[in-house]
DNA sequence: GATAATAATGCAAATCATTTGCAAAAAGAA
DNA sequence: TTCTTTTTGCAAATGATTTGCATTATTATC
């Protein structure tokens, strides 16, 4: 058995590139290595600065264009909350939406089985099928 | 019983500036008339474009700035669909939820008692009173 | 209706997030 | 290593929306 340690899914979306017959540089590889390990949904300046720590001659360009072919191989997924500029997560486990909290910022995320169930109904009672949908809730703390 | 014929709903979108003491201009006039008249989600080019018609010396600045006073006052619902620009709506009936049809662009408005009651429940779980939220579909006709 | 105080307008310039052209650098195949 | 092709950093361009400012219009008041 090989030293294997859990690198949260890097390997996944170098795979994604590599399957697309694209390059792994060293700023892709830092990017997904951030991407994969934190647990948040951060923007492309978020990552940018986390990523210039590693390796400061990273561009913010460089963040935008792998963000766009990562999300074109299905690798990601880009969320644009209220407001804000657009967002990633890595796009491994299950889908799931967002509930954002008002006051601090904080997104929660929530994975309701019925709730996607209805959507497809209702898509299928106006003749539609559903590509994709973007559920998102807005609230605050209950005291 | 005197000549009232259907406005659309200007009146609404007239009283909602009034009462927050703001000027009624000739062009939120026609603005408004736009707005409460047509059926669909225009964007601001959109309205600008509309609107010009009628007024050619509205301006686009304008379209903006009185979208954005009409949503602080609650009076319209700004939208942005996954890619395009804001587009707007008057929030006079009902809330309802939108299906996106990816080929057309056309845009489907829907209701759904049950999955509005499931946000909620869920928000109730994670400890949280939902302020707003948005729920949009994505799909194609099925054939 | 004229008047004065204040809000709204048009225009151009600014902002923000994101994209793009291009020459230089790096990656991968041979 | 060499060659071909992709990727990069940088600066400039975009697209949508906002804003500063001088001018004009609206509304409360007389
Ligand atoms: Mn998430
Ligand atoms: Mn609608
Ligand atoms: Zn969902
Ligand atoms: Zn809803």
């Amino acid at each position: 058995m090989t030293d294997r340690r859990d690198n949260g899914g890097t390997d996944d979306l170098e795979a994604a590139l590599r399957g697309a017959g694209l390059r792994i540089t060293r700023q892709r590889r830092v990017i997904l290595a951030i991407l994969a390990g934190g647990d948040d949904h951060p923007d492309a300046l978020a990552l940018f600065r986390r990523a210039a720590r590693q390796d400061p001659s990273i561009s913010l360009s460089t963040v935008y264009r792998t963000m766009k072919v990562l999300e074109e191989r299905g690798a990601i997924q880009r969320h644009t909350f209220e407001g804000g500029p657009a967002r990633f997560e890595p796009a491994d486990g299950v889908h799931h939406d967002h509930l954002i909290d008002l006051d601090s910022g904080e997104v929660i995320e929530f994975r309701s089985e019925r709730i996607e169930k209805l959507q497809d109904e209702i898509a299928r009672e106006l003749g539609y099928e559903i590509v994709s949908h973007r559920l998102e809730l807005y609230g605050r703390r209950r005291k």
